[in-house]
DNA sequence: ATCCAACGTTGCGCTGGATCAACATTTGCG
DNA sequence: CGCAAATGTTGATCCAGCGCAACGTTGGAT
C-alpha cells in the first residue's frame, strides 16, 4: 500500500472540479483504494454504512431482493460517480447491496469524513445534489415506462440506456462494454429471462442486435430507439 | 397581502430546526404565500423552474404525461415538505407537473433565494437531502413493486402509504383525507381504473375497505398488510 | 480432456389484466 | 330543474407475457 494515488485521476470529474490540487490531495489521503472482480459484493443492503465509495474504474450495480428472492436492479453505477453515500441521505444503514460486474477500482473514505466534506469543500453537496436529482430522474422514467410501456418498449429502453452509459463503439456497431446476461436484463426491466430472450432473439433476426454469450452489441441504434416509443 | 405569516406555523418543521426565529423571520419574508383550489396547477412539466415551494397545508402531486397522453403520478407531496426545488438538482425546468389534490397554502419563493439559503442556512442542505434521499427509497420500492407484484398486491401497497401519510382516524376505520379516484389510483399502481375499481369492489365485499365517490376508508388495514404481502 | 455449472433458446399452454362495451350514479352548472 | 360531464361498476372477450419444460451451448475448473 506504499503507493500514493495520483490527482490526476480524479482532477477531471465533476466532483472536484474548482478544488486545488493540495485540497485533492488531502482528500486522496484518506481514501483506501480497492480493485474488485466481477461479483464481488462492495456492501449489502442492510449492513452498517461504514463506508462510502467513488467508483473509479469498471462497472458496479445496486440491486436488492424481495422477500420472494428475486432481484432487481436498481440502478447502474457509471464510472466516477460517488455510491453508497447514505449517510447524505441520513441512513445508517445501506439502502442496496452494491455488486461489481466487471473488474472495477473503487476508492473508500470512513463515512465521518462525508460530514467534513460537505462541510469543507463547496462542490461536494453541489455535486451529490446534482448526483441524487440525476438518479430521481431516472427513476421517475423507469417508473413511467413500467407503469406505461410494453415488455418490448421497455427491454429497448433498457438497452439504449446501457448503451448511452457505458457503449463502446466497434466495427459492427455500439457494444456494451461490460458482461450483462439476459437475466440482468430481465431485472432491468421487470420481466423474465425467457421473454427477454425471445425479444433479442426476434432483433437479432431482424439485424437490430447482435450478441454473443454475456455480450450484446446494437447493431442499429435508431431501430430501437423506434421500437422504445410508445405506438401510437 | 398585508398581513405578515406568522413564524409559528412553520417554526415546527424540521426544515427550520434549529433556525433562530429571526432568521425563519428572514425567510418568511420573502415568500409569497398562495391558496389554492383542487384542480390547479402549480407548475407545469418543462416550464422555466422560477420558484420553489412549500407545501404549507394540503395536498399537492408531481405527475408527468407521457406521449400517449396517459398520466402517471409520480409523487404525492405531504404537508411540510418543500417542492419544485428543480435548483437543487440542477436543472432550470420543472421536471414534473405539480397539481393541487385539495385545497392548499403554499409559499413561493424566487429561485435565486434557493442558493442563498443553502448557503446560509446549515439544516437546509441536510435536510434537502434528507427529502430527496426519502423520495429515492420511495421510488426504489415502487419500482420493485411494479417489477416483482402483482396488481393487487401493488393497489395495497398504494392505499396504505396513502393511509400513512395522509390517513385520518374516523369510526370506521382510517379515512384518507382528500379526494382520490380509481383513476387516481389506477395512475399511481400502473394500472387501469377498470381493474382498480374490480379490486376495490372485491376489498368492499370482504369488509376490508369502505368507499364512496372520491373517498376510501381502510376499515381493516392488517388485511391490507397481509395482501400487500408478496404471496409465497 | 472431461465435466459441470452457467448461460441461452424455444415450444406450449395458461392466465392476469387490459380492452371493449354498456350502464348506473353523482355532481355541478346554466 | 334538467342536462351534461365526471365517476364508478360490471360483464365479456382477448392476448401479451409468464411459467414450465426440455434442450443446446459455452467456458472454466481440475
Amino acid at each position: 500500500m506504499a503507493k500514493r494515488l495520483d490527482e490526476s485521476l480524479v482532477m477531471s470529474l465533476p466532483l472536484f472540479a474548482g478544488l486545488q490540487r493540495d485540497q485533492v490531495r488531502a482528500i486522496l489521503d484518506q481514501a483506501s483504494p480497492h480493485r474488485h472482480d466481477a461479483g464481488a459484493t462492495v456492501f449489502a443492503e442492510g449492513a452498517a454504512a461504514t463506508q462510502f465509495f467513488l467508483l473509479l474504474d469498471g462497472h458496479v450495480r445496486a440491486q436488492r431482493v424481495t422477500a420472494n428472492g428475486e432481484q432487481v436492479i436498481l440502478h447502474q453505477i457509471p464510472p466516477g460517480e460517488l455510491f453508497g453515500i447514505a449517510r447524505a441521505m441520513g441512513l445508517d444503514r445501506y439502502p442496496a447491496t452494491a455488486v461489481v460486474v466487471s473488474q472495477s477500482i473503487v476508492l473508500a473514505w470512513p463515512m465521518p469524513c462525508w460530514d467534513d466534506f460537505m462541510a469543507r469543500f463547496e462542490g461536494f453537496a453541489s455535486q451529490t445534489f446534482r448526483t441524487l436529482g440525476q438518479r430521481l430522474h431516472d427513476k421517475n422514467d423507469r417508473i413511467i415506462e413500467m407503469a406505461t410501456q410494453q415488455v418490448e418498449q421497455r427491454i429497448s429502453n433498457v438497452l439504449l440506456r446501457l448503451v448511452n452509459q457505458s457503449g463502446r463503439k466497434t466495427a459492427i456497431g455500439i457494444e456494451i462494454d461490460f458482461p450483462i446476461t439476459r437475466q440482468d436484463i430481465s431485472e432491468m426491466s421487470g420481466t423474465t429471462l425467457h421473454t427477454v430472450s425471445r425479444v433479442l432473439s426476434g432483433w437479432e433476426r431482424a439485424g437490430i442486435v447482435q450478441s454473443e454469450r454475456k455480450k450484446i452489441t446494437v447493431v442499429q441504434p435508431h431501430q430501437l430507439v423506434l421500437l422504445a416509443q410508445p405506438q401510437s
